[in-house]
RNA sequence: GCGCCCGUAGUUUAGUGGAUAAAGCGCUGGGUUGCGGACCCAGAGAACGCAGGUUCGAAUCCUGCCGGGCGCACCA
């Protein structure tokens, strides 16, 4: 169980043995880190909440994994025992690449779906962004011990395949622009109707444009979902159908119209134009209706920000379908703005004007474009400046991360030229008392919680934070403390903890999609 | 007009009810005959957009205002 985890519930159960269940706190209990040394490695603000001694609490409180308990300005601090901490690194010595992993999920099946981009252009700088924290997520939730499904949904038909159709044609109706369609207008075969036109030219930029950015960002989607086969399959004639069995649907001015309003949306949404189209919402509520029929529990969504306007509806088709408006998180991202010179750029697929996620990579370096997009929480507003980002790239912090594991590898491998095994003790172990060295351990035995928070609150910027952190604890360590040059004793112990370091900072890159790289 | 999001150090951002607001870059000064100096240490730099309110306690919650982004289709 985690520290954190084992601390709480210390902390509940002397509450109740003390005060009896009614002690009921007026706001949240919290069990923190902080950042001050002088008030412990976890402290709580139980007993202010309570409006209760903290000295009486903490007084019940006993464990022999906490060295000594102290109370400070209201505040229960928890102080951790070096043998605790000590015996943390032989556990994650065991663990190796499973160590951070948590059962919190208990296998459930779990959708999350990001980028689908519209198959009319290249991927750009906000689907990069969309991409990247959903693609990190995915790797949190897993980590966590969810059954995950990586999905793209494919938009291959309907108004915007029709509009490419006509770009790639080249007629008066053409909208989208830059040289990628220049290059369909030749692949396109001539003769071919607007549709088949369209089609064509989006089967081509699937291929050869967003499946190779995929590839190229690190990412592995499991399901590639194609809109044309809920036609194919009448799934949506079968959505229509059940939402009218249960009298949620209604016509007027020759549309057919779905009650949304009745499950919190601002106004009813049409399904079915006058026209006899069936419009993209409609496909949604059968996409909606095909996941949960997939047996997933509970589906995730990365959308733009300028799609923020759809997310009641969505919750409305859920709920309309049976299911709980809860089962479905969707999270906006703020869109990235195009600088240059400190002037916006607009970016639109239909100008012809936006930096691709290709062109950044290619500027930058997959790691530094990762890091860069994952620092950031959804809720900011970025402001992309292409030559600031290059001009930082050299500076990027993700190459500080990724020197400390260049230099544990490099420590390793002198070793081993010396001496093939390394073989540590317990004993060895309790060699480890060095303030750098214990620092450094209470980083490592973080990775569980950062885990475990991000997979339920989906904030993906805490983990580019907690890998400097780490980074950080282990350059002082080696500043520190001498390893090689050590007695045999302490010599392995400050192996050992150096290999749990190994292992800690390569499941953290592993998680964020960032190489872990032995020579720099 | 209504709704959502943002405004934190020179700059890019963390921090969403707790203690002295944190980090990268930049700036100033210092550190290596040593396992990788792409490193380490110290310092300067922030009335957390403004004004009220709630609270023992507010960057964080509420209200109003200012500035900015996005959304309010029988578009996707």
């Amino acid at each position: 169980m985690a520290l954190r985890e084992e601390i709480k519930k210390l902390t509940e159960k002397a509450v109740k043995e003390l005060y009896g269940e009614l002690a009921s706190p007026q706001g949240k209990v919290r069990i923190d880190q902080p950042e001050n040394a002088e008030f412990g490695d976890y402290s709580t603000n139980a007993a202010m909440l309570l409006k209760k001694n903290p000295q009486e609490i903490a007084n019940v409180i006993k464990s022999d994994f906490l060295e000594k308990i102290e109370v400070k300005n209201g505040f229960i601090n928890f102080f951790i025992a070096k043998e605790y901490l000590q015996k943390q690194v032989s556990e994650i010595l065991k663990q190796g690449q499973s160590f951070g992993k948590l059962r919190t999920g208990c296998g459930q099946k779990i959708n999350v779906e990001f980028i689908s981009a519209n198959p009319t252009g290249p991927l750009t700088l906000g689907n990069g962004r969309g991409g990247f924290c959903g693609d990190v997520l995915t790797n949190i939730l897993e980590k966590s011990g969810y059954k995950v499904t990586r999905e793209y949904y494919l938009n291959d038909r309907g108004e915007q395949i029709i509009k490419l159709g006509h770009s790639v044609l080249g007629d008066e109706e053409a909208v989208y622009k830059g040289k990628y369609i220049e290059e369909l207008k030749r692949d396109v075969k001539k003769g071919n109707n607007i549709g088949e036109a369209g089609s064509q030219a989006a089967k081509i930029i699937l291929e050869k444009m967003i499946k190779p950015a995929i590839k190229k960002m690190g990412i592995k989607f499991d399901t590639w979902f194609s809109e044309k086969s809920l036609y194919q399959k009448s799934e949506i004639k079968k959505t229509s159908d059940l939402l009218k069995k249960k009298s949620l649907v209604y016509e007027n001015e020759g549309a057919l119209w779905f009650k949304s309003t009745q499950f919190g949306d601002d106004k009813d949404r049409v399904l079915i134009k006058e026209n006899k189209e069936e419009t993209y919402f409609l496909s949604d509520i059968a996409y909606l209706k095909n996941k949960f029929d997939r047996g997933f529990k509970k589906l995730i969504f990365f959308w733009g920000a300028d799609h923020y306007g759809y997310v009641a509806r969505l919750k409305a088709a859920a709920e309309a379908l049976g299911y709980r408006k809860d089962q479905i998180d969707i999270i906006i991202m703020q869109l990235v703005r195009l600088m240059q010179g400190g002037q916006e750029v607009r970016m639109a697929k239909r100008t012809g004007i936006y930096v691709t996620i290709d062109e950044l990579i290619d500027e930058v370096g997959l790691d530094v474009a990762r890091y860069f997009f994952l620092t950031r929480s959804s809720d900011t507003h970025l402001n992309f400046d292409l030559d600031l980002a290059k001009e930082q790239s050299e500076k990027n912090p993700v190459f500080y991360i990724q020197y400390a594991y260049a230099r544990i590898h490099s420590i390793l491998a002198k070793f081993k030229n010396q001496n093939s095994k390394i073989k540590i003790t317990t004993k060895n172990l309790k060699l480890l008392s060095h303030p750098s060295e214990l620092n450094l351990i209470k980083q490592l035995i973080r990775l569980p919680e950062i885990v475990g928070d991000t997979a339920g609150d989906y904030q993906v910027q805490r983990l580019p934070q907690y890998a400097i952190d780490l980074a950080v604890a282990f350059h002082q360590f080696y500043r520190d403390c001498k390893i090689l040059s050590e007695a045999e004793g302490l010599q392995k112990a400050r192996l050992g903890l150096v290999l749990s370091t190994k292992i800690t900072l390569k499941n953290t890159l592993d998680l964020m999609g960032i190489s872990a790289p032995e020579r720099m």
